[in-house]
RNA sequence: UGGGACGUCGCCAAGUGGUAAGGCACCGGGUUUUGGUCCCGGCAUGCGCAGGUUCGAAUCCUGCCGUCCCAGCCA
């Protein structure tokens, strides 16, 4: 048994208890059915997972739906993007549908409604409509149209199905109880009128079926189980229910748990269209916005993504969890995958003084020590080097192990070497560190067992190439961006990216980077205690680009921050 | 007296009458050629509050309190 097989929860008692009940005659099947009118964002990745895992747990399958019963917002770009991230992903679905493929059977059994009484042609308009429906606290009021008989009703949905009436005059209602409690139950509109091209109906139609009344049909037909969505439709499950119930159909059950939030992230594809159109990102892949393409582009991985659904479980209690927890999953998945690559951010000359000028050695370092067999990779070697600014302190504290004056410290898959001097510059910044090595060092060890504390990476400044760093902020630093606008906008401008040029890399950085362009999985870096990178679609075998992903934890920097 | 849901450690989350799993975060310690990883230890006498039933309650009952969702011809 899988994690995902012995894990519990409360979706998976309930179809237990179906399939215990006898409910379920063949296969679970269930459905992930998003609208096509945007890019999915790591929310979705959360339905996704349940959808998928859920089928894939007791043996069923899950269908890809595009529910594209709204003609004015849906988009073939989206379908083709939703398809990609799905598989991204790591899901297959059985059938790829089209809510609107199945138009004419939802017309037919809405047919089906008028004849039995339940539903009806209102003329009323939009705001009457909203004011016969009454409040929260009041019960709604019949329409006057209520009472056409199904022969005038009949005639009335079939000639707006022909195209006689302007988009507004007139709907289709299902007859239910104007005085419920819930809302949804006081008599939802089934069929607006909206003369509108569809992207893939074209002009077939001029009536469109609600959410309410597709939903339920679309799962029907499928043949789905078990029909998963989030909290905010539990009041639309008795509708759901009434719906079905009418009609000789297939009747799934309709589950709900709570969606997903992430602190300080926003998962709203409204809220990124708009950011997109104050040019304040780059698209809907870039880094910083929570997409899955996004999120895909500034280095995580699939598997990064489906650990974290699988960390925060499921239930219905509305949860914000905290975005630490997926940096936690990335580092985790990260650790094990990504190869170690030596790179100085902000360099320092670093020389060695006693070191043959001419002379060039090649060192091994392994790619991954979490990985035996990862492999390795030769590093060059030689009298110049630099070293990471930060490593290096002229008047270092005594916690402090890394360089500093009189001190050895280990260069990584190098040597030992003790500072012997330094230059300072005008404005009182170290310009030139200078060192003597130990020739018996090499590799990194010492016959007599000394005791290093201090391990640095380096850079041979002879073989360096030069890069650069994006550093994309974390998703959204604000908490209610939408409620102060011109705030959120300057913190996106002058924070959200830090670049950094003139990184130095090691040679063999830059030919990895540069045989993985675009992102992939293989183009993941962790630059020695700076964090992990992935390659920026920018990137080119001349310059080579990075995107920060997630940072390290670093315990010097928070004793520093302690004071 | 509108309807529907939810309240277990700072954040998630198991638990379904037998005496509070686990993860993230945090705090100690060990290993370490990344101040990373890894390993060990600590972290809820209490489960929104108040009563009640019971030998025994986070789990059952009653009454409160708090939070979220619903009044699109969006999904």
């Amino acid at each position: 048994m899988s994690d995902v097989e012995s894990k519990s929860n409360f979706i998976w008692d309930a179809i237990d208890a179906d399939i215990a009940a006898g409910k379920v005659k063949d296969k679970v099947i269930t459905r992930f059915p998003p609208e096509p009118n945007a890019y999915l964002h790591i929310g979705h990745a959360k339905a996704i997972y349940i959808d998928f895992e859920t089928a894939r747990r007791y043996g069923g399958y899950t269908n890809l739906r595009m529910d594209d019963t709204n003609p004015l917002k849906e988009e073939q770009e989206y379908i083709d993007g939703i398809q990609e991230d799905v598989h991204w992903l790591g899901y297959q679905w059985e059938n790829l549908t089209y809510a609107s493929d199945v138009f004419d059977t939802m017309y037919e059994l809405a047919e089906e409604m008028i004849k039995k009484d339940l539903a009806y042609v209102d003329d009323l308009s939009a705001e009457e409509i909203r004011e016969y429906r009454g409040t929260l606290t009041e019960p709604g009021k019949e329409s006057p149209f209520r009472t056409r008989t199904p022969e005038e009703n009949m005639d009335l949905f079939r000639r707006m199905r022909d195209g006689e009436f302007k988009d507004g005059e007139k709907v289709l209602r299902a007859k239910i109880d104007m005085t419920s409690g819930n809302i949804n139950m006081r008599d939802p509109v089934m069929y607006r009128i909206q003369h509108a091209d569809h992207y893939r109906q074209g002009g077939k139609w001029c009536i469109y079926p609600m959410y309410d009344w597709a939903h339920g049909l679309e799962d029907s037909f499928e043949g789905v189980t078990h029909s998963l969505c989030t909290l905010e439709f539990e009041d639309h499950r008795p509708l759901y229910d009434w719906f079905l119930q009418q009609l000789p159909v297939h009747k799934p059950r309709q589950i709900e748990f709570s969606r997903l939030q992430i602190t300080r992230t926003l998962l709203s594809k409204r809220f990124y269209i708009r950011l997109m159109k104050d040019q304040l990102i780059s698209g809907w892949d870039d880094p910083r916005v929570p997409t899955i393409r996004g999120l895909r582009r500034r280095g995580y991985t699939p598997e990064a993504i489906k650990a974290f659904v699988e960390m925060i479980g499921i239930s219905k209690s509305h949860s914000i969890i905290d975005s630490g927890m997926l940096e936690y999953c990335l580092r985790e998945d990260l650790n094990r995958r990504s190869l170690r690559r030596m790179a100085v951010l902000k360099p320092v000359k670093l020389t060695i003084t006693n070191y043959p000028e001419d002379q060039v050695e090649w060192f091994e370092g392994e790619n991954n020590p979490e990985d035996p067999d990862g492999g390795s990779r030769k590093i060059p070697f030689c009298r110049d080097l630099y070293i990471e600014d930060e490593d290096f302190m002229i008047d270092p504290p005594k916690k402090f192990f890394r360089l500093g004056p009189g001190r050895e410290i280990r260069l990584k898959h190098a040597y030992y070497v003790t500072c012997t001097d330094y230059t300072v510059g005008a404005d009182g910044k170290v310009t030139e560190i200078f060192c003597t090595y130990d020739p018996d060092s090499r590799g990194g060890w010492s016959e007599d067992g000394r005791k290093v504390r201090g391990t640095s990476h380096w850079v041979s400044a002879r073989h360096a190439v030069d890069a650069e760093v994006r550093n994309y902020s974390d998703l959204f630093k604000v908490e209610k961006p939408w409620e102060n606008t011109e705030d959120f906008a300057a913190i996106m401008n002058e924070n959200s990216l830090e670049v950094l040029e003139g990184v130095k890399i090691e040679p063999e950085l830059a030919a990895s980077a540069a045989g993985s362009v675009n992102g992939s999985i293989e183009g993941i870096f962790q630059f020695l205690r700076q964090g992990y990178y992935t390659v920026d679609l920018d990137s080119t075998p001349e310059k080579p680009v990075f995107n920060r992903t997630v940072g390290l934890k670093d315990s010097w920097a928070k004793e520093q921050k302690k004071g």
